[in-house]
DNA sequence: GTAGGGTTAG
């Protein structure tokens, strides 16, 4: 008979160098973002706890050790295949004692031994084993919770992908906890979009939603380096009310702030009223964070009025953040006088300047071509004691490069030596993508040469940048050069750089390389996003892989990614290239059915879709569709209207849309000249 | 607080 109780180390064990994972059986450490209805959540037993040490794993992870790298497949993936295992009754015998000799631990410390195999990426093989190791001999029946740990401990470790296809394998309808861990993965995977598509499905098989659920979904939203998507946040926001969970201060302060960072300060206007009816004050942090929004969108009045409401209130002592807010405001539309104002009220009130603030003012100096103030500014920037730094002069070097003076960037870089502010990795990133983006490759080049002669290691956004100013000057040779190089640096591609070679990968039709790209990609445990949708979408719709197109917009969608607007202009614009007015006209219906508002930019390529397919009559109906919808038509939809006529041989109407396009410009006096002289049409 | 990737005509 088999010994129940656990065995002594066996002679064998004791021969076996000890397996790795026992060094790593330590306590997990706490998860920060496990909710509190989530399994992972509960308070783990400490491996070394006395409990523990009744029981003898290491056969037993030598054992999963030894099987789960000899089946490759699974072990590179760690995801377990539940088809992989064969039924008991053909396992070999020695497996066989080796699960009965665990039959009397309990369930608590397989949990713990689970999450802390899951907790190290070279144990979590060995943790993906275990699961079906332990469900194929009935030594732990909480199936559901034993996913929903390795769920979670994937999604930790930055494996949302193993987390998903884990989930798939698990036996049965996905349970609550599973719903649970895979929200919370999607959420700290950077992955709001999907985690939110989770929440409904969760609800659609019939459970319901928690808090933590939604907190989740918003801090992911409010993590991101990039703004929070609105659709995503109204959707949130719905969601939650729709589900009658009453939204605390935090949370309401929390989706203030998003809404405002998303650029929708209607919405974070409506709840900071929300909030005050209710009696809540907000935190100052809050209102700043609307303020800026407000700002930002070049609404000064309101955020002028928002300003004055609280600092009346005394709610909020106008420091230098909320007068930084306010300066903002000025200096998007260009106010300069204003700003000026705001920063002498700064000095009347004793306020003190800070970075932030001259940052804002040198860069207004800068957009009205002012620099000669803007370096007064930077030595009285100096003299209250508020030392320039690169950062100031990044700011400056990106004005000139939106503005076309790449010629600048050398007496920019002078003017810093001479305040003594010495180039840092930003500042040459800038100056590296204003040489780019005018086709400057030689200066580019030398930037990048001086920043390493410097002593600054170039980062994954030097290697992008510098890549893609190559692929948009048509040198994909160098650039894929450059993509070795970067490797060899020991620089890891990110998901731009992917998605910049995948780009021009697809602009030269190299498919077979393309996917191979893809494949490395996931390799990495990188995940493809919107871009690299989009991006997909454009190089297969512009060469006429009308099929692959379409397969990466339900892809993208599958995988709980809101299509952009981008996308489907990408997609009309290749169906308009080619004449198929018909495929662009539907695949512009399916836009909106998404929900996505016709842009100027998807109705020009429509008109071009009509024009290139000799359809003028029904050209002009989007102009005149324009109008209805307040999108006023530019440039290009008049120059693509020219060509449209062009293209039927209406040659003697060619002008009209020079005429409404000046008509529309309001210059009257051309259009009578224009009219005066009808033989200038030709 | 800054920087890099995807869309329209000629």
């Amino acid at each position: 008979m088999l010994p129940v109780s656990p065995p002594p180390p066996s002679a064998a064990s004791r021969f076996l160098s000890p397996p790795p994972a026992l060094s790593l059986c330590r306590l997990s450490p706490p998860s920060k973002t496990a909710t509190s209805t989530t399994a992972a959540s509960t308070a783990p037993t400490p491996l070394t706890s006395l409990e523990f040490r009744r029981y003898d794993f290491a056969p037993l992870l030598e054992f999963l050790s030894s099987s789960s790298s000899s089946s490759s497949a699974s072990a590179a993936s760690a995801v377990p295949t539940a088809d992989a295992a064969p039924p008991p009754a053909q396992l070999d015998p020695a497996e066989l004692r080796l699960a009965e000799s665990y039959r009397a631990v309990p369930a608590h410390l397989w949990h713990a031994l689970l999450k802390s195999l899951a907790s190290s990426p070279s144990t979590l093989p060995s943790a993906a084993a275990l699961v079906p190791w332990l469900e194929r001999h009935r030594l732990c029946f909480s199936s559901d919770l034993l996913y929903s740990i390795l769920i979670h401990a994937l999604g930790r470790s930055r494996r949302l992908h193993h987390a998903l296809l884990l989930s798939t394998s698990a036996p049965g309808p996905p349970s609550a906890l599973t719903f649970n861990a895979l929200i919370s993965a999607s959420a700290i995977n950077g992955r709001p979009g999907q985690a939110l598509h989770l929440l409904s499905l969760m609800r659609r098989h019939g459970f319901l939603s928690d808090h933590p659920n939604y907190t989740l979904v918003l801090q992911s939203l409010l993590r991101s380096p990039d703004p929070p998507d609105p659709f995503l946040l109204t959707r949130l926001h719905s969601d939650l009310l729709s589900q009658r969970l009453e939204l605390d201060a935090r949370l309401i302060s929390d989706f203030v702030v998003a809404f405002s960072r998303a650029g929708e300060p209607d919405h974070a206007l409506s709840l900071l009223a929300a909030a005050q009816a209710q009696g809540l004050t907000p935190k100052t942090s809050t209102v700043v964070a609307l303020l800026s929004a407000l700002g930002a969108a070049g609404r000064v009045a309101e955020a002028e009025a928002l300003f004055l409401e609280f600092h009346a209130a005394a709610e909020l002592q106008p420091r230098t953040r909320a007068y930084n807010a306010l300066l903002k405001g000025y200096v998007k539309i260009g106010a300069l006088k204003d700003a000026e104002l705001v920063f002498e009220e700064m000095e009347r009130c004793s306020v003190s300047p800070d970075e932030g603030t001259y940052s804002l003012l040198i860069d207004a100096y800068t957009n009205a071509g002012r620099w000669e103030s803007a370096r007064i500014l930077i030595k009285e920037m100096e003299m209250n004691g508020v030392q320039p730094n690169s950062y100031v002069f990044s700011r400056i070097l990106a004005s000139f490069r939106d503005k076309g003076e790449w010629q600048k960037s050398f007496a920019v870089l002078r003017e810093m030596r001479n305040n003594g502010v010495r180039p840092d990795r930003h500042f040459y990133n800038v100056m590296i993508d204003g040489f780019g983006k005018y086709n400057c490759l030689h200066h580019a080049m030398d930037a990048f040469e001086r920043m390493r002669s410097d002593g600054i290691e170039p980062d994954a956004i030097t290697w992008n940048t510098l890549i893609d100013s190559h692929c948009k000057a048509g040198r994909h040779d160098k650039a894929m050069e450059l993509f070795q190089e970067m490797q060899e640096s020991g620089c890891m591609p990110c998901t731009t750089t992917y998605n910049i070679v995948i780009n021009s990968l697809g602009q030269q039709e190299r498919w077979e390389e393309l996917k191979e790209m893809l494949e490395r990609m996931k390799a990495q445990g990188l995940l493809l996003n919107v871009v690299t949708y989009t991006t997909l979408v454009d190089v297969y719709g512009k060469s006429g892989r009308f099929k692959d197109a379409i397969e990466c917009l339900e892809a993208m969608k599958a995988g709980g990614l809101k299509p952009s607007p981008t996308m489907y202009h990408a997609l009309v614009n290749a169906y308009a290239q080619r004449g198929l007015s018909e495929q662009a006209i539907n695949a512009f219906r399916v836009m909106r059915a998404d929900g996505i508002k016709p842009s100027i930019i998807v109705l020009n390529s429509l008109i071009n879709a009509f024009g290139e397919d000799q359809r003028d009559t029904e050209a002009f109906s989007v102009l005149q569709f324009m109008k209805e919808n307040d999108l006023k038509p530019d440039v290009v939809t008049y120059t693509t209207l020219m060509k449209t006529l062009i293209r039927v041989e209406k040659f003697e109407k060619v002008m009209t849309p020079v005429l409404l396009f000046l008509f529309d410009k309001q210059m009257y006096l051309f259009c009578s000249f224009a009219v005066a002289f009808p033989n200038l049409s030709i």
